[in-house]
Parts: C-alpha cells; sequence; structure tokens
DNA sequence: GACCAGGTGCCAG
DNA sequence: CTGGCACATGGT
C-alpha cells in the first residue's frame, strides 16, 4: 500500500467528515479515516496541524501519486481558499464563535448521484440513520470495491430496477417511492445531472425541484455538497431554529425561502459555508 | 409509548 | 398563498 504525505494548511477532516455532508466515512483505530471517492478506495490520516497520510488500500486500482494528490485535492475542496472565505463574512459573534471552533470544515465535492441520492433519502432522518441507509444501499446494490470494507454507491441504472420493496428493506420507508423515481428520471434521460452544472444557481434548483423527493431544502443540499454552489443555503430545522432565535425575530413565522434569503443579504455570497459551520457547531454542542 | 429526526407533496380554505 | 397533515423507520 502505497501512501504520501500532502501538505494542507487549513484543513480539519474530522470536522469535515462528521459535518453530516457526506455519510460513508468511517475512523479506524490508527485515528485515520476510510472511505470511498466514487470508486476509489482511500485511506486519510491528520498526523498534525497541516500535514497529512494519504493512501490506497489493497492493490486494485492504480493511481500515480499524482493522481491521487489530484484526486483527493478535489473531492476535499483543497482549491477553496478558506481565508478569503472567513474574510468574506461579517463582524458576526454567533457565526465567528462557531468559525473558531470549526476551523477548517470545507465544503467537499461530492459524486453527483450519490450525493443526490442520500440526501433523497434524509427527509426526517437523522445523520446516524442516513448513514444506516447509505451503507445498506451500498451492501444491497452496489458493486464491491477491492481494497474497501463498503461497496460503491449504486448508481442509479441499477437503482433503477430494483423495486420499492427492495429499498424500503434497505428502512427508506416512504423515501423508497422518491430514490426510486428519480433513478427511472435519471436512467431514462429524462433528467439530465450535467445539464444542472450548466445552469445558473436558481435555474438549477428549480430544474433540481422537478425530481420526486427533492425540494428546496434537498436541492439546496445537493448544490452545495456536489456542485459547488457556495450560496446555497439549505434550511432545515437546525439552520431554521438557529436563524430564528441568534438573527431574526422569534415571534415571526419565516418560510425556509427567506431565511435563505436573509442568509445570503447577510453571510454574504459563501453563506452556505456560514450554513454549515453554524450546523455543525450546533450539533456539536447538542443542546 | 409518546416524541422527534438535515422535508416533501398534496389538499382544503 | 397559507396551514395542516400523511408519509415509514428507528432511537431516546
Amino acid at each position: 500500500m502505497k501512501s504520501r504525505i500532502i501538505e494542507i494548511p487549513d484543513f480539519d477532516l474530522t470536522a469535515t467528515l462528521e459535518s453530516g455532508q457526506v455519510f460513508h466515512w468511517n475512523t479506524r483505530s490508527d485515528g485515520s479515516w476510510s472511505g470511498l471517492i466514487d470508486r476509489t478506495p482511500i485511506r486519510i490520516r491528520q498526523q498534525n496541524d497541516a500535514q497529512f497520510e494519504i493512501s490506497l488500500p489493497g492493490n486494485s486500482p492504480s493511481l500515480s501519486p499524482g493522481e491521487l494528490t489530484s484526486l483527493v485535492s478535489y473531492y476535499f475542496s483543497l482549491d477553496h481558499s478558506l481565508d478569503d472565505i472567513y474574510a468574506s463574512f461579517p463582524v458576526d459573534r454567533v457565526l465567528n464563535d462557531a468559525l473558531q471552533r470549526c476551523r477548517g470544515l470545507r465544503i467537499i465535492r461530492q459524486p453527483r448521484w450519490e450525493c443526490l441520492a442520500t440526501f433523497i433519502t434524509s427527509p426526517m432522518k437523522r445523520v446516524d440513520h442516513i448513514r444506516q441507509m447509505s451503507l445498506s444501499l451500498r451492501r444491497c446494490f452496489g458493486a464491491s470495491v477491492e481494497g474497501s470494507e463498503i461497496p460503491a454507491y449504486p448508481g442509479f441504472r441499477i437503482l433503477s430496477q430494483v423495486g420499492e420493496e427492495d429499498l424500503r428493506s434497505c428502512g427508506l420507508g416512504f423515501r423508497a417511492r422518491n430514490l426510486l423515481g428519480t433513478a427511472r428520471l435519471l436512467a431514462d434521460g429524462r433528467f439530465d445531472l450535467n445539464k444542472v452544472a450548466s445552469l445558473e444557481t436558481e435555474p438549477a434548483r428549480q430544474y433540481l425541484c422537478t425530481l420526486p423527493g427533492v425540494g428546496r431544502k434537498v436541492a439546496n443540499c445537493v448544490l452545495l455538497f456536489a456542485f459547488g454552489r457556495l450560496d446555497a443555503v439549505p434550511v432545515d430545522v437546525w439552520i431554521g431554529r438557529i436563524l430564528k432565535t441568534r438573527y431574526l425575530s422569534r415571534r415571526r413565522k419565516w418560510a425556509p425561502e427567506d431565511m435563505e434569503a436573509f442568509s445570503i443579504s447577510h453571510f454574504g455570497k459563501f453563506a452556505g459555508y456560514a450554513q454549515q459551520y453554524l450546523f455543525h457547531y450546533a450539533r456539536v454542542h447538542e443542546s
């Protein structure tokens, strides 16, 4: 197993992987994380502030050291300048607390379908449940990968051909119909994920919302975590609570759309980043 | 056993 | 446009 050390100045691996944007990475006894970047098994360990050991478990996929570094850099968005992002935020006591506590958290670039599918299974589920469903789907329908304990996430062509009951047996409940419906639209070519990338954020959001099981919240998660739209703000119960109690009047009623608009106007073009810090900070200090 | 979880879709007023 | 409710499952 070849490994290499890379330098990354501002990166908190644990915060990034535990912040509820991705659902399949596991810690190991030696402190490293193992997971898959699409079909490639990856092992990564933070050695100190800025040094990371990355390696390819098993011996199947032959990536050159350069290719491995590129893959990891893209996935973890190591090109994002956190200094610039932090500097763009307003002076704000609430956000600054979260920034200090979660410094180094990065918005990652997930495979599009994997991200879309897992967030279709997310409504009314806790993060650990989403992890469970994701793992069940991988085990039931995903292709095994040499060097990885867990199989790859099943593609939409596979899922489009399974029965709704098979998806329910993975614990999806009422989400099974939505995942199946969406998988079929993609498999039939009636929905094109590549088109999402070519659209401006708002039209892309509207387009995503045509999929069954995808509303504004899920669409924003997909735009933020898979399409690098750093101004997309998913408003869930956590963010809604934080915005209402710390930034807005908790008397008045706020529509999620209005809270999105407030976030953009207050936090700016990286409002999605601000949202993720607030979300993670609130969750690690769970009530 | 209620109660709630990174919501969505549908229907009545 | 707004409010209310069903939707499955699993953990406190």
